[in-house]
DNA sequence: AAGTGGCACAACCGCTCGGTA
DNA sequence: TTACCGAGCGGTTGTGCCACT
């Protein structure tokens, strides 16, 4: 049995109050970001490491950009879908301002049921099984080579209609 | 007004990976 | 080579809100 992240004890769960946001923003404000053990204690913050920096990533970073998907934005996500699965992370990376998070959450409660009316399978449009079968072993940390795997995959598939071959959004969509 | 079901989103959990001693 | 640790990821759960009855 794997030891866990923290001391359960004496930790907080659940909601974070604005005191606690605050002791974080001003910590990693000072300090910069890394270290997510140690920060709780350094920052006088009785919370797990992993719930500061989740806390951190999908809802305090300065350049998260809130608010509803644009519609160019959905459309990348299902396009990114398609060829990456559920690898939300490397979708994310390509919506400056989104996180793997806000992602995922959209794709479940909005972009699933939106494709399921459009009589879209949302789970098997996407490529992924033969990504899969291509590249066995897929590491978070091969995510570098997935997603230049994804481009060359859009460069290659000339069929999918309507691809955005650079598979990224610009910084200037209007919010 | 009260009950309830569905939705949206924040947060947690367990697992894997990469680095390192 | 291997065991350990921190970080990151994706799946899942919890909870608050809102619309509907």
């Amino acid at each position: 049995m794997r030891k866990p992240c923290c001391e359960k004890k004496d930790t907080n769960k659940g909601a974070w109050s604005k005191e606690e946001d605050q002791k974080l923003v001003d910590y990693i404000k000072k300090h910069g970001e890394g270290s997510w053990r140690s920060l709780p204690q350094a920052a006088g913050l009785l919370r797990c490491g992993k719930s500061c920096r989740l806390r951190w990533l999908n809802y305090l970073r300065p350049d998260l950009k809130r608010g509803n998907f644009a519609e160019d934005e959905e459309d990348l996500i299902v396009k990114l879908h398609a060829l990456l699965g559920n690898r939300w992370s490397l979708i994310a990376g390509r919506l400056p301002g989104r996180t793997d998070n806000e992602v995922k959450n959209y794709w479940n409660s909005h972009l699933k049921r939106k494709l399921i009316r459009m009589g879209i399978n949302p789970d098997k449009h996407h490529v992924r099984q033969s990504i899969s079968r291509q590249h066995p072993v897929i590491s978070h940390g091969k995510k570098e080579q997935l997603s230049k795997d994804a481009t060359f995959l859009v460069k290659k598939t000339s069929g999918l209609p309507d691809l955005n071959l650079n598979l990224t959004l610009s910084n200037n969509i209007v919010e």
